[in-house]
DNA sequence: CTCCTTATAGTAAACGTTTACTAATATTTA
DNA sequence: TAAATATTAGTAAACGTTTACTATAAGGAG
């Protein structure tokens, strides 16, 4: 429980020199006498030895760590993106420093900051807002930079996209073609760039379809589960209610829907809602939600893979994912 | 890109010592003069300095890193726990290190090697299994330790634990009360201290009422939600059905539901299920899922703080935590 | 038996910090 | 005015590693 042990230690005990120790723990082809071993091995377990990381990754400047930040945790697509980035970057034996940002962009600035100071090899990040100085900022320390649904006009930088635009349109689509002429959309604060992209598919689509009812009704608060209720509170009090939801999430959905359900409207018979993202318990809710399916794991993988490619050199790209629509209970024919 | 600015580029570009740049860094009330504090500034500008903390940790012997090791990210109860121990982690300065186990001993061995070498300051473990070695190895090396859910005997470790056999036992009493006679566990594998409680939980208060059925189906992998469908499957060959399950937990429960409901088994009209843990969706399932509360998120906090405790050398405690039944439509009277 | 090579191991510098000492001024106190 | 103190800043060692150099011995080649 005292001091920790360290090679000089181990060098003391097997009586050898601590060059020695260090080239018999990096196993890397260097020469040295089975009797050495032995000894060294002997020194190591007699003490629990265990290296030192941080001595390490100051002399050799490797660091093996991947900082992630993404803005929340509670919403279960965040977690089938850190699956993905945990998954790959394992398999290389890189560790993740997790950060959540809480969409605070105070607090991401901060996270940003302390992760280039761990000197983490690459970060990963789900920004909320365009922050173009915050990514130049990263990248100009040499560290690799792959950002997640955020398209930015830098160099360097890895994005892992998705088609926002396209998969509102296609949610409209749906809704139109059930015979819904009053759609409205749900959403938590138009501050990302995915978000705004959803809404512009929203109205591209009706407007391609001369439908002009529209209605937007954004909450300013970030808690996407409890913004439902608070959505769906505002949306009564419109007199001109809509026939059909399009929330910006699954879980804004799911709160929208139970808020309505509790308040006598019944969904999908009073209002269609669909939601956005395909969350792996969205099957599951009552009534099944019908989303739109962005592929969350295989976003985290990217995104690692994007990482590394960044770091061996090769060129930076952008990857579009494409939107799919998933139809379920929550939508019906008006 | 180039290299990276240090102490050192700084202190030459300002003319003073690294030592008066450090000391200006740490902003700790030693006395430095207005003009130089400005020189240093402007050189930390000029280089864009970030201090590297690799440096600073291998002085210090300060680290400000909390390890966390969970089960699996992709089961909505663990983000919860995270949650909490992120948030109040934050406020004290401290980032985390998060790795997921996908409850494979060797994998949760090598990641307990790895933050032990990247000196972490405290481990938050919900390990599998109880690998009472696991335990004193992290222990014996000075670093503060709090066990989730898995209660251990040894001393120093911060153990936050949940009455799983009470809840199971308030589960059963629940269904019993309902008029159920033939109650099944489905669970995955019985490995984790906390399942088999929950199993201990589910035989004691059959066989309190003297009931005689019991019918535990177990699954062999780690899945959950894709265990509910295996599991599913598994009980529908048996030829004395059940009229209610308990499922370990509620994505398991889910992947029952969502099995037999696709196999024209009715819920909670065929079968009554009761699900464990409470995350945030249960009550928007397709039935609304009866299920035994488990306060995840205080979960994650409560570890902070006991881990604090511990780092300030107070005496570690134990905390359990009380099951509290929710119930809602996935269960009825027969 | 000299010269090369190979196998094996040690020495010491370096990575970027912090901090205990020391030092030099300036200011106060008696 | 001398001594004491406060203010401000520098020097250099240390943290635990890795690694370029150097060193020794032993075995072959000529």
């Amino acid at each position: 429980m005292g001091k920790k042990a360290t090679i000089n230690d181990v060098a003391k005990i097997a009586n050898v020199s601590i060059a020695t120790v260090s080239r018999y723990l990096s196993n890397n082809g260097y020469p040295i006498k089975e009797q050495t071993k032995k000894s060294i091995k002997n020194a190591i377990l007699q003490l629990s030895y265990t290296p030192n990381i941080v001595g390490r990754m100051l002399k050799t400047n490797k660091s093996m760590d991947i900082g992630v930040i993404i803005p929340t945790i509670l919403n279960p697509y965040y977690p089938a993106v850190i699956y993905g980035i945990e998954k790959k970057a394992y398999e290389k034996g890189y560790n993740i420093l997790l950060c959540n940002s809480q969409r605070d962009a105070n607090r991401q600035k901060q996270y940003v900051n302390t992760l280039i100071q761990k000197q983490v090899k690459g970060l990963i990040i789900s920004s909320i807002g365009d922050d173009f100085l915050l990514y130049s900022d990263i990248v100009s320390k040499g560290i690799a930079l792959v950002s997640l649904e955020d398209e930015i006009s830098l160099d360097k930088v890895g994005q892992v996209l998705f088609n926002y635009e396209k998969g509102a349109y296609m949610a409209i689509s749906h809704l139109l073609k059930l015979g819904h002429k009053k759609i409205a959309f749900l959403t938590s604060p138009l501050v990302r760039k995915s978000r705004k992209d959803i809404l512009k598919g929203y109205i591209k689509c009706l407007k391609d379809n001369n439908v002009t009812y529209n209605k937007v009704v954004e909450i300013n608060e970030e808690n996407e589960y409890e913004n439902g209720a608070l959505l769906g509170a505002k949306l009564l009090l419109e007199d001109d209610l809509p026939t059909a939801i399009l929330a910006v999430n699954d879980m804004v959905a799911y709160g929208v829907m139970q808020y309505l359900t509790q308040n006598k409207v019944k969904i999908p018979e009073d209002i269609s809602i669909v939601g956005f993202d395909d969350i792996k318990i969205s099957k599951m809710m009552n009534p099944a939600l019908t989303t739109i399916s962005q592929p969350s794991q295989k976003t985290g993988e990217l995104a690692v893979s994007m990482l590394f490619d960044i770091l061996e050199g090769k060129e930076s790209k952008k990857i579009l994912l494409e939107p799919e629509l998933i139809i379920r209970a929550s939508t019906k024919k008006i």
